[in-house]
DNA sequence: GTCCTAGATTAGACAGAATCTAAATACGGT
DNA sequence: ACCGTATTTAGATTCTGTCTAATCTAGGAC
């Protein structure tokens, strides 16, 4: 999207601005949902072809680790990225395994005393189930039909 | 722990009892953690040196589809697991990858709204920071020594 | 504009985690 | 005891992600 914020926000993490992670950056803003590093690499290498794998994994660990990235573990699977943007939740669909956002709300932390001498950085929530295209369809009684 | 309560449990989700699920269900009980499937199949591997890789993997993939263990992943490394016992929420430590359990307390779901058609089975809370181990001395201002 | 150097990129080898395959085995109902 | 099917097994394989060592470049200094 806009180059020049993607340079501001890289230069105030102390990262180097190069077209690849420009590129990496660029299509994380654009793209809605929430791909894989696998998936990144094949679009960004679409793009401009000299750009390698390990640049891109690199970079998408360079990009979690300063904090403008958001990394997702799925159970068994690939884990997924999405740039942070408007805060918000994640939905796993359990068959899927795809990652989608949900609202953003308050949730409570838990009481200091439960966590000790533990640093509390954030509190995330996932919520799980089935997505749109992996939900059975409902009879008029509102059980699944298979 | 108790062999029948397993036998039971493995039943009603329609899993045969067969010895090596008894040693892998056994061993997530009594275990205070969050092992990783490498370290099950360490450990149920010395108890019976016959018993396989693929069946610790298959067994666990088994043991979650059936609601009886929980699988946790964690970005960047291998999945931890837990015999589902008392409710609680987990905490990883942002630096060593370490599971570890959270008081269970009510957390708030999505609005229905917010969710369309897609089905909620259940909404889980990661917390994360940095665990004992990792969490750095504090100095007598709270800032951290190192 | 040129030089310099720490940081970044690259291709391909490598490693770790989990799954697959196909043959052998054993659970548990009859 | 028998049978059908779920399960187990060893090893190969796939998938995800990291490492290596050589090369290149961003961007500050001059």
């Amino acid at each position: 999207m806009d180059t020049e914020s993607i340079r501001e926000s890289l230069e105030t993490t102390g990262l180097r601005f190069t077209p690849q992670r420009h590129c990496v950056m660029a299509f994380l803003m654009e793209y809605p949902g929430h791909p894989t590093a696998a998936e990144i690499f094949e679009a960004v290498n679409r793009l401009d072809p000299r750009l390698s794998r390990a640049t891109t994994y690199n970079n998408l660990r360079d990009l979690v680790q300063a904090g403008l990235v958001r990394e997702v573990a799925v159970e068994g699977r690939a884990a997924r990225f999405d740039a942070k943007g408007v805060r918000h939740h994640h939905f796993i669909c359990d068959r899927c395994g795809n990652v989608e956002d949900v609202e953003w709300y308050e949730v409570p932390k838990p009481a200091l005393s439960s966590l000790g001498k533990r640093t509390l950085r954030e509190c995330e929530l996932i919520v799980r189930g089935l997505c749109t295209k992996c939900a059975p369809a409902k009879g008029r009684d509102g059980v699944s039909a298979v």
